[in-house]
RNA sequence: GGCGGAGUAGCUCAGCUGGUUAGAGCAGCGGAAUCAUAAUCCGCGUGUCGGGGGUUCAAGUCCCUCCUCCGCUACCA
């Protein structure tokens, strides 16, 4: 092996195993997914987790509440996440969960250190809370009926008062706004910046980091009836996977800072500030990058449990296909926003431009291949300036697309690549192919070849959004293994002519209505 | 209430520090071609650039104001 590669850690949330999986886990992981698997085709070392958050109240409850303890129970849901991104064909190297021993290890190192170094303090936690709600609220909250407080879901409340330690985060506001001036790309996108960034200057209380009023989560070091709070506990668990507090030369210290957490933006403060500041105060490097990405809709609507409109992966690629699904999610939305999901829409996308653009493309060019070159690589003549055009693009794609993966904009890469196939279709009109078999063969045979080569760029460069529907690409074109990593892309790597190719046959079928097949029958 | 963002073709959106006739994709209409998954290619937009006022030789692009929508405004994850 020659040269290092250079380490790239990227994660996912951990998931509250109390959830059912739905779009919005698929989805934050599939963005994971994807830079993962595009780094490691681009050379990178990739350290790429995800895993279960199983602490909390919550949870203890559920457990609770179908007789079982509460690991058995973790045990249970949480297979339902590793489940799922083996249906998702993610790419992850770890899968963690905050219950295993390792995790445990991790978390009392750092709040050890963080107690040495006097950043956590022994308070009380006092405010109106509410059992019925398990949960505290705000004076200004409260609502005043008969002279009695009342929460705002008109829950009783009492005022309550429990010991709880303390991380003094009111004194991390000034290097934090520091942090993020020196690191203007820490958190994207720029309007959850701004928003971070408002939040610290308003100034922050001292965070309270454990609680006494339940047991399922890790104890405290040296206090043992305060468990945890649920951040302290969840966010560790980036630092636990590479080993921390091991100063392992091959995980810690080649790993950390993490490259990239995904979140969503709901737990952006979470990652932005505390975690930083967490960080920072136990003399560890924050993270290069947080991206909070949005929420998904469906057919318009907002999407809720009470609803009963949650948008259930397995259901999407059950219908669409897992390749398709993967496209839409990361194809429709410009990445960062909020986007609506609808059928129309998805339809749209895989048939317009899945089957139509790229799928038949694909198919129109290895099927004149495959009866006209005797189904092997054409022989190339001179280029045309034509030729050299499109194969110029091609080899420029990866230069392109570096830039969009690299600022998470997964919409850009796709845009930028389907502008290849674009071109590659036209290219075909224009040569006309079919015309040039009677009256120049050899021509004939240097377009196919150039379109085949467009394809094979397309291909090795679709692996990380679309990895079996790409692999089918590079089977149809004979590619081994080792041809298909993004050093194959350019003129190096180019096809040779001769190659023996398979019999091609279509990539991504066009979605037909049921209704509409009925009709026809 | 405070802070921030947005309002551009039927739909989804590009339009950087102000400068020729405001763009793309989709949908729609018309045409070409026939290699291909009835796929592909070409052509077609009279849009008050949210309303009003202002600065400027020149504003979608800057300033003021008003209207509408959205996000954040801490300890459920």
């Amino acid at each position: 092996m020659t040269g290092q590669k250079p380490p790239f850690y990227i994660t996912t949330p951990i998931y509250y195993v109390n959830d059912k999986p739905h779009i919005g886990h698929a989805y934050t992981t599939l963005a994971v997914d994807v830079m993962a698997r595009f780094k490691r085709l681009d050379g990178f070392d990739v350290m790429f987790l995800t895993g279960t958050d199983e602490h909390g109240q919550k949870v203890d409850a559920s457990a609770a509440a179908k007789g079982i303890d509460p690991q058995t129970f973790t045990d249970q849901v949480s297979q339902n996440f590793r489940d799922l991104a083996v249906h998702m064909n993610y790419s992850n190297d770890d899968f963690i969960r905050t219950t295993e021993e390792r995790h445990k290890k991790a978390c009392q190192a750092l709040w050890n250190t963080l107690v040495e170094k006097g950043e956590i303090y022994l308070g009380s936690y006092d405010g109106w809370y509410s059992v019925r709600d398990e949960a505290f609220y705000a004076e200004k909250e409260l609502i005043e009926k008969d002279g009695q407080k009342l929460a705002p879901t008109g829950a009783p409340v009492e005022w309550v008062s429990e010991p709880s330690y303390f991380f003094k985060l009111s004194e991390w506001g000034d290097r934090l706004i520091q942090f993020y001036e020196d690191n203007p790309d820490f958190i994207a996108p720029n309007s959850r910046r701004n928003e971070v960034m408002s939040f610290v200057k308003g100034g922050m209380h001292d965070l309270s980091v454990s609680r006494t009023s339940f047991k399922w989560g890790v104890p405290v070091p040296g206090d043992e009836k305060h468990v945890m709070y649920v951040w302290v506990d969840a966010l560790t668990n980036y630092l636990t996977a590479v080993g921390y507090p091991d100063v392992n030369p091959d995980m810690l210290e080649k790993y950390w800072p993490a490259d990239l957490h995904m979140v969503g933006k709901d737990i952006a403060r979470f990652h932005a500030v505390y975690w930083p500041a967490l960080l920072m105060a136990a003399g560890i490097k924050p993270p290069k990058r947080v991206f909070a990405h949005g929420w998904w809709t469906n057919e318009g609507q907002k999407i809720s449990k009470s609803i009963g409109n949650v948008i259930d992966p397995y259901d999407l690629t059950a219908k669409y296909g897992l390749d398709q699904t993967r496209y839409f999610l990361l194809r429709e939305v410009p990445f960062g926003n909020d986007g609506d999901f609808s059928h129309q829409a998805m339809v749209n996308r895989m048939n317009s431009e899945l089957a139509n653009d790229l799928g038949n493309l694909c198919q129109r060019v290895l099927s004149m291949i495959g009866k006209n070159c005797n189904a092997k690589v054409p022989t190339a003549g001179d280029f045309t300036d034509a030729d050299n055009a499109i194969l110029g693009k091609a080899h420029g794609m990866l230069e392109t697309v570096r830039g969009h993966i690299d600022a998470q904009a997964f919409h850009k890469l796709i845009e930028a690549i389907w502008s290849l196939v674009g071109d590659a279709n036209r290219y075909v009109d224009e040569m006309a192919p079919w015309a040039l078999k009677k009256s120049d063969p050899a021509r004939m045979e240097t377009v196919l070849y150039v379109l085949a080569e467009v394809i094979r760029h397309v291909g090795i460069l679709v692996q990380p959004l679309m990895p079996e529907s790409a692999a089918k690409i590079l089977d149809q074109l004979a590619l081994g293994e080792d041809a298909r990593s993004f050093d194959s892309l350019g003129a190096d790597g180019a096809l040779v002519a001769g190659t023996d190719l398979p019999k091609p046959s279509g990539v991504f079928p066009r979605y037909v209505e049921p209704e509409t097949e009925g009709d026809k029958a």
